[in-house]
DNA sequence: ACCATTATTTAACTTTTGGTCAATAAGTCT
DNA sequence: AGACTTATTGACCAAAAGTTAAATAATGGT
C-alpha cells in the first residue's frame, strides 16, 4: 500500500508547535511563491543536478509538485530560469569600471578584481550549476565565457602589457591568453576543489589567507609575464 | 503499438553486406564481451554521466540491454568498475620515479612531469568521468587525490625547494602548497575548458604549442616561488 | 551428429518521474 | 456572510528505465 505524500510533515514553521498533522494548506503571492521556488531550484540543481526530481525539489519547499506547473510551464522551463538567474544576475559591470580605473596600477586591478571575483563566483551554487550546464550542454555556459572573453580577457590582457610596459595596440597572442588562463584556471579551480571535489580549502575559512593567495597568484603572474614577454 | 526493439539494425560489420535484416546473433567469449562492455561504459558515461541509460548503451554494442546483467549483477556494479578502470588502471608509477630521478634538475622534471601528466589525464574519458563521480560523489575522485596528495605534492615541493634552494625537512606549508595548487589547477582546466565547455583550445592540436604553454606556467611557478619563499 | 553449456534475446514487471486535470479551499472584495 | 478568484492538492496517466525469469540458439566437446 502506498500512499501519495509529497509534502513533508510540516512545511510551515508556524504550524509545528501544534503538533498536529493537517498541514494546513496555505496561500502566497504569486510573485513570493515563485522567487521561492526559484531560490529552492537554484539550490537543489546545484546539488542534484538537472536530473534532480520535482518532486524531492518540492518536498523541500513543503508543497505537492504539481504547484511546480502553476508557475512553470515544464521542468525545462524552470530550469532555464534557473541558469538565467545563475548565470546572468550575478555578473557585475562593476568589475569592468574597477579594471578601467585610471587611479589603479595593473597590479591593484588584479588582486582587487580577482579577489571580488573569487567571492562571487566561486560559490556552491555557481560553481556546481556552471559544470552541470557544461556537462550537459554548452550552450548555456557559452554565454557566460563568452562575458569573460568579451569584458574581461581584453582589459586583463591590456593590464598585463601595461605592467610589463609593453605596447598595447596589436591583437592577443595566443600564448599571452593562454598565460593568462593559467592564472584564471588556477583561481576557478580553488572552488572545483571545495564544491565539486569537496576538499577543505583550509584558507577558505580565512579571508587573509585566501586573498593572500591570490596576490601571490597574481604577483607571480605579472612578474612572469614581464619575463616571458620581453 | 510498440515493439522492444533493442538492438540496432546492422549491429555485425560482417553481416551488412547482405542486407538481410535477420542480425545473426554472435556469441563471444565472456572475456572478451565484458571487455567491450566496459570500454564502450567508459566512452558512453564520460558522455552522457552515470545517469546515462543501459538502454543507450547496448544498442551502441549491438546488442539487447538485458545482456548486460550476464557480466554485471547491476548498473551501479558497473560504473564502479568504469571508476575503477578509469582511475586507478590510468596511474603511472613512472611519474614518481621521474620526479625522483637524480639526474634531472627540479625544472626539467617538472616540465617532464606536467607534459607527461596532460596527455594522459586530460583526455576526454579520464576528465569528464573525474568530474562527473566528484560531482555526485566524493568518495570517488577522493582516491585519485589521495595518490596525487601522497604520490605527487610531496615530491613536487621538494623539487620546488630543491629549485628555490631551501632545506627540504619542514613540513610543506598551506601556503606553499597553495601555490603549488595554482599551477595544478591552471593546468587541470586546460582540461576543463576542452572537455567539459567545449572551447576549442587552439594549442591542443599542435604538441609544440601545447608544450610551450606549460613550459612558461612551469618557469613562471618555479621563478616566482623563488621570490615568494625567500 | 548429437549434447551440454551458456551467451543472448524476448517478454514482462516495477518503480520512477514528468505532466494533466478536475476538485478543493484560502484569501479578498463587496 | 456570501461570492469570486486562484493557489494548492489528489488522483491519474504514459513513458522511461532498472531488473528478473524463462525461452532461444550459437558454440565447443565428444
Amino acid at each position: 500500500m502506498r500512499f501519495t505524500e509529497d509534502r513533508v510533515s510540516s512545511p510551515n514553521p508556524e504550524e509545528i508547535s501544534t503538533g498536529s498533522m493537517a498541514p494546513a494548506r496555505r496561500r502566497m503571492n504569486t510573485a513570493d511563491r515563485k522567487r521561492q521556488i526559484l531560490d529552492r531550484a537554484i539550490q537543489f540543481f546545484a546539488r542534484y543536478g538537472i536530473d534532480g526530481q520535482l518532486r524531492n525539489l518540492t518536498k523541500e519547499l513543503g508543497v505537492t509538485h504539481t504547484l511546480l506547473y502553476h508557475y512553470f510551464p515544464t521542468k525545462d522551463a524552470l530550469i532555464q530560469e534557473v541558469y538565467k538567474e545563475v548565470f546572468e544576475s550575478r555578473w557585475k559591470p562593476e568589475w569592468e569600471q574597477l579594471l578601467d580605473d585610471e587611479k589603479l596600477t595593473p597590479e591593484e586591478k588584479f588582486i582587487a578584481f580577482y579577489i571580488d571575483y573569487s567571492n562571487t563566483v566561486l560559490t556552491y551554487d555557481f560553481v556546481r550549476i556552471l559544470i552541470f550546464s557544461g556537462l550537459s550542454d554548452h550552450s548555456i555556459s557559452d554565454r557566460f565565457f563568452e562575458l569573460i572573453r568579451l569584458r574581461l580577457l581584453p582589459r586583463l590582457i591590456r593590464e598585463t602589457r601595461k605592467f610589463c610596459k609593453r605596447p598595447l595596440t596589436s591583437k592577443p597572442s595566443e600564448r599571452e591568453l593562454e598565460f593568462l588562463m593559467g592564472l584564471h584556471g588556477g583561481i576557478f579551480y580553488i572552488g572545483m576543489r571545495r564544491w565539486i571535489y569537496g576538499q577543505a580549502i583550509y584558507a577558505a575559512d580565512v579571508p587573509d589567507t585566501q586573498e593572500q593567495i591570490i596576490r601571490d597568484r597574481v604577483q607571480s603572474y605579472l612578474q612572469s609575464a614581464k619575463t616571458i614577454f620581453a
